[in-house]
DNA sequence: AAAACGCTCACATTATCATGTGGTTGTTTG
DNA sequence: CAAACAACCACATGATAATGTGAGCGTTTT
């Protein structure tokens, strides 16, 4: 038997979730509530498997709800439901631990699988969120700028700049001369096209060549 | 009808696959390879719907097949076939823009529902892969730094020196002496626990300063 | 009202960096 | 084989950064 409890702030569309999960074979609705304004005291005193979160409701909203709960709480897994996939709630929601994120125009068939999948480990996405996460992950990890051809003895020098070696302590480090570590250093410059230490660390930074 | 291409280096497999797909109603497998080495001609002369790519293939693998077609196409829907889902591979395979990331083991029934699914825009994952995408993507996100308490004119100095500036250049812009640039600077470095700009530039990345 | 803090400025010394010019090896590649 | 390049080293000079000590002024917090 599944446990779920529920947050929506519509009366309709909450009694009509809980009838059709209650109404089913293995799921059960402890409660439901129209707010998180208590959200910690009532998870703690239900202890749910599965929490279905709407994330528009008046007062305490879902994403909040959500950190709340995670705040003392990383086992309970939480479905945020909403009517849009926009972008900015579904990073939230992913970056704050939900374990799923679906639209509430999910058939009912579809809705109770993804509190079984859920509840079983899984990440249970509409597949338009699903289309939307991969886009935003590899957007993130795309602008992995130009590559600029440091030779390994470069990067290796560029890597010790960045941990805020000296000229002195790199050479040490490296077992060069001090005047090695400085042609080395021109170099990057030049094909990094910076001017000056800092530039050259933070294009190190921005364009992930450490 | 949906148009398939395979490329999948073990023969009972892709034999197994093609008879699968091209045996349903509304699918067709155009053709099947076991290796990517002219993934971007076979693709470019079938013009498929759907690429079902093996990751484990020797030669010119799934990851690098995956590189290839989407250096020239980035319509065509690929997703990506695997018996491990080790993190690794998932990373690089979503980065890198592929649709989808499915286990072998996934039951025939599943498999075609996914190739649809992938074709329509969706974004189809095993629960397991799906579970592993939503770690990354909070992990990335979470490490957001702890709070320096740095002055709204401290961090001012501190983007400038993360952009080059040097501490005359700093005062200029800032029209103040070059001495409270230092004295700023020498804050800075006291709150951020650092020695050098080289260091407090690295942090100032690191932990989303600036 | 005293303490704490942010912001400002000054002066001085040593360490480090940026830049230029020039050179020797050894490997890779057209 | 010659050219290109990576890696190494040297000497020199001016610019910049790091560090220390000290201090005035205004706002916020206790």
């Amino acid at each position: 038997m599944i446990k779920v409890l529920l947050y929506e702030d519509n009366p309709q569309l909450r009694e009509g979730l809980t009838m059709l999960i209650s109404g089913s074979e293995g799921f059960d609705v402890l409660a439901g509530f129209k707010n998180c304004n208590n959200v910690v005291e009532e998870v703690e005193a239900f202890n749910p498997d599965v929490i279905l979160m709407d994330i528009d409701m008046p007062g305490v909203n879902g994403i909040e709800g959500l950190k709340r709960i995670r705040a003392g709480n990383t086992t309970v897994k939480i479905l945020m439901l909403t009517v849009f996939d926009d972008n900015k709630n579904v990073f939230q929601a992913i970056s704050n631990g939900a374990n799923g994120y679906i639209l509430k125009k999910t058939p009912p068939g579809k809705l109770l699988e993804y509190i079984a999948e859920a509840q079983t480990g899984g990440a249970p996405m509409t597949a338009s969120i699903a289309t939307q996460v991969l886009k935003m992950f590899s957007s993130m990890n795309n602008e992995k700028g130009e590559d600029y051809h440091l030779s390994d003895r470069e990067k290796q020098v560029l890597q010790l700049l960045v941990d805020g070696f000296s000229y002195k302590m790199i050479a040490s480090d490296m077992f060069i001369a001090i005047d090695t570590v400085r042609s080395h250093i021109k170099k990057i410059y030049e094909k990094l096209h910076v001017n000056s230490k800092s530039e050259a660390v933070a294009k190190a930074f921005k364009d992930r060549i450490v």
